[in-house]
DNA sequence: TATGAATGAGTCTTCATTCAT
DNA sequence: AATGAATGAAGACTCATTCAT
């Protein structure tokens, strides 16, 4: 009794104890490799488990990346939302947040930045539905936040959400990708406010200068 | 003997000719297959020569695949300068030119946008330099215009010219991206006006409304 | 001694029940896929028992798929006995009977008929030699009734008993498998009549025709 | 013109060549490992050709072994119905010569004997449809043989030429198999004509005896 | 120059077997 | 005795690159 409580406790924690490990493996070499560069005996190695065990977690190759990214977004979807659920907080300054956000995640962890900067967007193209989906998430978030802002007349009516979330999205993204491509030699977090002066006011509803 | 003679003059031709369409070939299999699944073998046969034939103009496949994006992109690149060298026309007019070229361009050509968006991205990762010297012109460009605003008192003098070209080109990029990624169900360019209206506007050095 | 006795003693029936439901569905399996494409893990499932519980009854894969095509061909060869075993009978009419028995029995039993017609003679070639002892044993069983037949003088004297043996094998064997590979079209038991008739009329002591 | 036209000439036969070396070389590693034993580098080592070099004459494993058993499967169908061509002679001799034919050729070639006995079968369990075609043809030569004695009134009228057939074959066929695995102790062709003695004789059409 | 058959290093994936529980 | 997660050896297949013609 004693026995089978302990396996029954045991064994889901362990099994997702390295379930977990072989994504966080996959993260870092993609990150490192890129997808189409990944070996799936090096995420095993890095997960320090054999070969063979990788598919007892995962059909093939490809899910074991597609889940490995997916995962990592979720996460970040998942930050994302807690970010801007407040409710009594003006939207634009939700959208800042999202921003501070976005760009202090990617900044602190230079394996996610890689992956999500080179890697999502292949598979945004190449693979199956559901990291599409995600980035898809992504925008929506962005996008009822600005329609929020106009409806409460913070931002101009007459720009569509979808326009105005590509350009908060593009230009956060951009600031990411150049300092991943810069070496980092830079904060990124710190440039949030810089961004957002742009875009924001970009937005913003103000009556023509007389 | 008839066949000598046309061999021997057409050469000179021939070798650019088969270089250039070797170029082409692999720009078309890259924007098919993605980067890391290009096929020497395809290039090949879309090239209309046989394999080992691409070893006497490109000394590896990556060499291929480097030299063909970093052709399309140069003569991108190209293009964009020709755009905005009127020096008569108002910095933000010119910035507003390029936008509309750069979606003018990739909506139009499929392949073209298919590699900016994903490909570009990874040789810029993983490739050698020249590829994103490419890039570095581009924002160099977009930086002098809008440094040329500034100076002109056009756009705000807070504002960083890399983080503005980062919002610009974010911006843009963002757009042919998501509709890349749309199936391109509207017109790219139609949506031109649309961006540039809020990134100039975040821009634009205006007195603050009393 | 005391090994055996304790064995017979208390695990008599739950060893000896676990041990016939492997072979069982190691006979299952291979019918269906064939000894090579035989996997141990669907032998233990098709057995309800863990992979590892297989180790514990045999030692390794082939050692299944040797006792369990032995085990079978063991109980074959018990019936054939059995079914030849009354002296009072004419030779040639035990023959007969053999035929008829083996014949129902393979054209019962679909996966018998697949094992014996397909994998025993792989096993025959490539393992140990229990099962081939198996095979001889039959065929002993038959030549032993031909020279009773010669020496009874209803059969041809002339003829060697090995080759009438494998005539008569021969015969009925070829029966079952052109009968399995045409998916079991017919009654197989039904030709036993007019495959006697041809076999034991070649065999048989006649003083020729005037 | 002369290079063009030598290897227009030498390619194919060079070609043609390699192809047969993989044929031969796949058949002899069948006869000595057997159909799901034979590896692809074994097969390309015996042909002296890289692994890479088998993929360029054959789509996968599969297709190698069958062709290869197809093949010589298709050279031993063709010498029987040249062996049975003469229409002069008395069908039940040419049934004789089939059997002379097929003793000889399989007791003379160990490897084609054992593909023939335990991997020929194999193949007409579970691959494709052609090698069971080329049995099919084989019975076919048989039956049509024995239709011929029968109209001719030398077989007895009341037996199926379908059963005749497997009467004829299996005890050729069973010859075959226990010669191989008593490992060649005798003359092979030696017996043919006491098989024949057994097999006709069963067939012949004789008065009773008064 | 041009060809394309040949090469063989490199990887994914399967599955018999082990062993800690 | 029983389990089944973990192992890792083995093998099919791909494809960039070479080189004899």
């Amino acid at each position: 009794m004693a026995e089978a409580l302990k396996t029954r406790v045991s064994r889901p924690i362990a099994r997702g104890e390295k379930h977990q490990r072989i994504l966080d493996a996959a993260i870092s070499v993609i990150a490192e490799k890129g997808f189409f560069q990944a070996r799936v005996s090096e995420i095993a190695e890095r997960a320090g488990v054999a070969d063979g065990t990788i598919y007892l977690y995962f059909k093939n190759k490809e899910q074991i990346l597609m889940a490995a990214i997916d995962s990592a977004f979720a996460a970040f979807l998942e930050r994302a939302r807690a970010a801007v659920s407040d409710a009594a907080m003006p939207p634009e300054q939700r959208l800042s947040r999202l921003c501070q956000l976005h760009l202090e995640t990617l900044g602190g962890n230079r394996d996610l930045a890689l992956v999500f900067q080179t890697e999502l967007r292949q598979s945004a193209r190449f693979l199956a539905q559901f990291s599409r989906t995600r980035l898809v998430e992504y925008f929506d978030l962005i996008r009822s936040l600005v329609r929020e802002a106009q409806s409460a007349g913070r931002f101009r009516p007459d720009i569509s959400d979808k326009i105005a979330a590509n350009c908060f999205f593009g230009a956060i993204d951009e600031m990411v990708t150049s300092w991943m491509l810069s070496e980092h030699q830079y904060s990124l977090a710190g440039a949030a406010d810089a961004v957002m002066n742009v875009i924001l006011k970009g937005m913003e509803n103000r009556p023509p200068a007389e």
